[in-house]
Order: structure tokens, then C-alpha cells, then sequence
DNA sequence: AGTTGTGAAGGTATTCACAGCG
DNA sequence: CGCTGTGAATACCTTCACAACT
């Protein structure tokens, strides 16, 4: 039985969430439910997906290691270390280079790219960067599936081309520009506003339905 | 008849979209499927709940300006050319400070706070700069609703707190705590370790769903 | 031909209601 | 009793199929 979608994600931030509370013994769904604004038997419901290992739940509520580590398994989040790159280092880009939210996370960052070998050679991280026309050489060499896209817009669709072209499996788009890409490949839009966007709409529909 | 929810945020994204396009006379609905990868008959389907004032659609498609501009007024993103802060300028915040996508949207950044007095005297930026305890004064003045934060993680929940009280009512989230708001408060999280989860999940559900 | 527009059908996710357990 | 867990009912969204128009 496939996990829905929305389900996925929901269970996703939950394990970042449950991260958060590691130090208590057990949290109950409408503990979370506070704390997300998720219905108690939407979490629930979610939680059903997984198989649960027994021990997770007692009458208290969860047990907040076990269930974080139940999600990840069933969603692939856990053994794989997925590894990602950032292309484009200008100022947004190159803030994430010292993003210390990737630590305990199942996603590392392990190149950077930018077709500037200036900045390449000027700016410092944990992880090597290259100049750009490497990309082919090192996101298959190092099995990168993921790219972090913060360069200009009018460079956003060339980039991720050249990007899906080297094997790289999903963008996350910083960039305003909206991407094409080919089936099988997937784009998480975190254009700043997009997100206003999606604000402004679910306000909007709120107050509609007051009436 | 309230606008689903999926329906409202593809039309914030459609009207990005055709601002890219406004140079042309007209789009057609298969055009904006290869764009985006909603499928034509979806993209119908979301116009259909606009009122349309005529001379929108033709037979070669859809007049680009004047559906978006169809698109903002329903979904009160034209008039209210809405006001948004950023909060917290730190390496991140400090690289919206010149980020350009704002233009032509209808978001406008109109101040900036961070509780280090220092940093606000040096950057620069195209609209005024606040220590953090003005936000009382600046927010209700010029009627802000929209704060982008991006302070550190243990400040997140008291910074946003504050920002309620003084009449925020979208909270763009980008540190990776998560918040509790009141009901009547929307949020929206764009940690990119959520972006990553999501689209390894998307990615998780397709190779599952082949088999 | 090609387009939009939309009621109706179909599928998916959420919510409910209650069983089962400690 | 409060908690989890889950089949069943509901609500929601998407997809289909075709009418209407140029």
C-alpha cells in the first residue's frame, strides 16, 4: 500500500519535529497536534502507515527515538546519507555554506559549484567547491542526487539541464524562474515568493470562508 | 464557492508564470502544462474559478496580462501591494537585502530588524533598517502583515511570537524550528531539510509506486 | 483544426467513530 | 479513562469527456 503524499511530507517534518523533543520519554498525538496544528487523528492516521516496530506506542503516547527512527526506514530518509551539492554561490547561496541544520539530518552537503572560479577560490566550507564546468566530472563521481539551485534566474533552467544531464535526481529551486524538467525528475519550488504566495492565498480563503 | 486550497497556490505560481510571459500575445493551456507539468485540463479546471471579465481567453489561448492580473484580484494579491520584514540579518537574512525577485511581484520589502544593533548600521539596503525593539512602532505604522525569519533557531518561536503581537499575520519560516501560531496565523516553512525530505519522499513514492 | 469551459465521474486524503489495549 | 489504531464515511481534489466557440 503506498503512503500518500501529503502524508509523506507531513511524517517527514514530524521526525525533524521529534528530533526536537528526544529528551522526553513518550508524546502523545495531541502533543503534536499542539505543537503543528495537525489533528490529533490526522497524526494518527499518518503514523498507521508505517509498520510500527512495537514499543513505539504505550499508552502515553510514542516514544519519540523509536518513532523518528520508524519514519525515516519507511521513507528511505535513513540508511541512504543523501547527498547533496549547492550550484550558484552568490549571497543567498553561500549562506548556506555555514547552514549548520544539516547535522543529524539524512541529507549532507558535499560540493558546492559556481561558474565564478573567483568566489570558488575565495570562499571557505566544510566540503570542496569546484568551479562549474566540473559538475560532470564530480556529481556522478560522488553519487550526488540532489542540488541546492541559488544561481541568477536567467541561468536557473540551463543550470538545472546541465544539472539532471550529470544524474542529478531533484532540485530544490531558490531561483524565481519556474523549471521544466522531465518526468522522474522532481523540483521543490522554496522561491521566497511562492511562499508569500501560498500565505496570502490560504488567508485569503480563510476569510472567504467566514462569510 | 470558496477556491480550493492546491487550486489557490498553482494560481499564485500561474501568475508568476505569466508574467515571465507577458510579451506574448497569448498562452494556451497546454503551453502552461509543458511550463509547469500540470496537466492542461487542471490548469482549465483552477481558471474556471476566477470570474473571467471577458477578452481573457480566445481561441489562441489566454492574454497573459489580463489573466494575471484576473488571478491577483481574486486572490487579493493585486491592490494590497502587501508589505513584508525581514527578520533577522544575519547571513541568510542579509542576502534578501539584495535579492531581486520582488520586483513585479506583489510583495514589496519595506524593513528590516535584527536585535544586533551593529549590523543594522552597516548593512545597506533599498528600505530602512530597525533594531528589533521597533517593531512594536514600524510594523502597525506602515501596516506590515508579512515577516520572512531568519534568525537562529532558539530565537524562532519568541521572535515570532512578538511579530503576532504586533499584527504579523504570515510568518514565511525559514529557520528550522517549528513554529505554534494561533489559529488565524498562517505559516510557512521552507527549511530546505524539509525541501530535501520532500522531494526524497516525492522521489521514494514514485520508484515505489513502479513496482 | 484547435481552443476554452464545465458538469459528472473517479480517485485520494481527511475526518469520524469506535474498538482495543494498558 | 486516556491513549492508540483503523475500517467506514465524508469531503475534497483531480481527471475525464464532451459541449460550445472561433
Amino acid at each position: 500500500m503506498p503512503i500518500p503524499r501529503p502524508t509523506a511530507e507531513r511524517l517527514s517534518q514530524l521526525a525533524r519535529l521529534l528530533d526536537q523533543h528526544s529528551h522526553a520519554a513518550a508524546i502523545s498525538s495531541s502533543e503534536i497536534e499542539h505543537k503543528t496544528g495537525w489533528p490529533s487523528h490526522t497524526i494518527r492516521k499518518d503514523i498507521s502507515f508505517l509498520e510500527l516496530d512495537a514499543d513505539i506506542s504505550t499508552t502515553a503516547g510514542y516514544n519519540p527515538v523509536a518513532l523518528a527512527k520508524a519514519i525515516r526506514k519507511t521513507l528511505n530518509l535513513a540508511d541512504t546519507d543523501s547527498k547533496c551539492c549547492i550550484v550558484g554561490l552568490g549571497r543567498l547561496g553561500s549562506a548556506f555554506l555555514e547552514y549548520s541544520g544539516f547535522a543529524g539530518s539524512p541529507f549532507s552537503l558535499c560540493a558546492g559549484f559556481d561558474s565564478n572560479v573567483n568566489r570558488v577560490e575565495i570562499l571557505k566550507a566544510d566540503f570542496p567547491l569546484y568551479p562549474s564546468f566540473k559538475m560532470k566530472e564530480i556529481i556522478p563521481r560522488f553519487g550526488i542526487k540532489f542540488a541546492i539551485l541559488c544561481v541568477p534566474p536567467q541561468q536557473a533552467q540551463a543550470t538545472a539541464d546541465k544539472l539532471i544531464e550529470c544524474g542529478i535526481t531533484g532540485i530544490v529551486n531558490f531561483t524565481p524562474s519556474l523549471l521544466s524538467v522531465p518526468s522522474g525528475i522532481e523540483v521543490e519550488n522554496v522561491s521566497i515568493i511562492d511562499a508569500l504566495g501560498a500565505l496570502a492565498a490560504r488567508l485569503a480563503a480563510e476569510n472567504a470562508h467566514k462569510e
